[in-house]
DNA sequence: TTTTATACCTAAGATTTCTATGCATTTACT
DNA sequence: AGTAAATGCATAGAAATCTTAGGTATAAAA
């Protein structure tokens, strides 16, 4: 997944649409860059998205319409806002709340003893 | 991700292993269906793996050393049975950990109000 | 007797992500 | 002043994972 420094690097897959989503959610825009940031800062440099997974996903998010972009000049460089449409929000909210459920379920497979016979062995 | 009924259809992947390696480190012995099906009644229904991703993954666990297999004939059918290796124990005990110490960091980006500006916008 | 459950398997394609690039500007360091 | 690091965008090829869609066969249930 993108780089997890301290996890496995293929632990979880999946994610980083909802981590976008998530982090657009809560402020009005935000650029590639910055979303990289945030995620750094936020996990205490356990997850770093890398560019080449980024990027490809936030375009896919425009041209599914679930984000719109605005580009802003700063000094001589272009720096490319993302904002939420209104069925961005939405999928925002399903894909967040349908993760931590998830958790759930998954806790209940790892947490657990799971030993029990339901069949001969 | 293999079958998700309640869930999207891609929203974790990667736990495939994590999950057989925590079955099978309860469980001295089990075969591929009885995985399939275990899995089900633990999360009510809404994780079903499927074939095409679990044997695959069986196979793969077995030529990395992970797992050894054992053949019963039951009536005329034939069960392979997968049990874990030593190595392939320390692993399950890694991955388990480490995917519930990521549920923890997503908890991190997820749940809580990330907003704030460290740089101008 | 026909469907469903049990039990194994593979291959083609889709999707997602990583790695490796490339380009360019701005800031920090020496 | 010059170089490295940070900022900021992007893509293309390869790797990994999973889905879909088949295939085979036995046992149990309807």
């Amino acid at each position: 997944m993108y780089i997890c420094l301290m996890y496995s690097n293929d632990l979880i897959k999946g994610t980083l649409r909802t981590i976008i989503l998530k982090l657009l959610s809560e402020n009005s825009r935000m650029y590639g860059y910055e979303i990289t940031q945030r995620v750094k800062e936020l996990t205490d440099d356990e997850i770093q998205l890398t560019e080449g997974a980024l990027y490809p996903m936030l375009h896919k998010l425009e041209a599914e319409g679930a984000v719109t972009t605005e580009q802003v000049n700063i000094g001589k460089r272009v720096r490319k806002y993302y904002k939420l449409t209104t069925n961005g929000s939405a999928e925002a909210e399903e894909k967040v709340s349908e993760f931590l459920r998830f958790m759930e379920t998954m806790k209940v497979v790892l947490n657990h003893k799971n030993t029990f016979q339901l069949w001969q062995s």
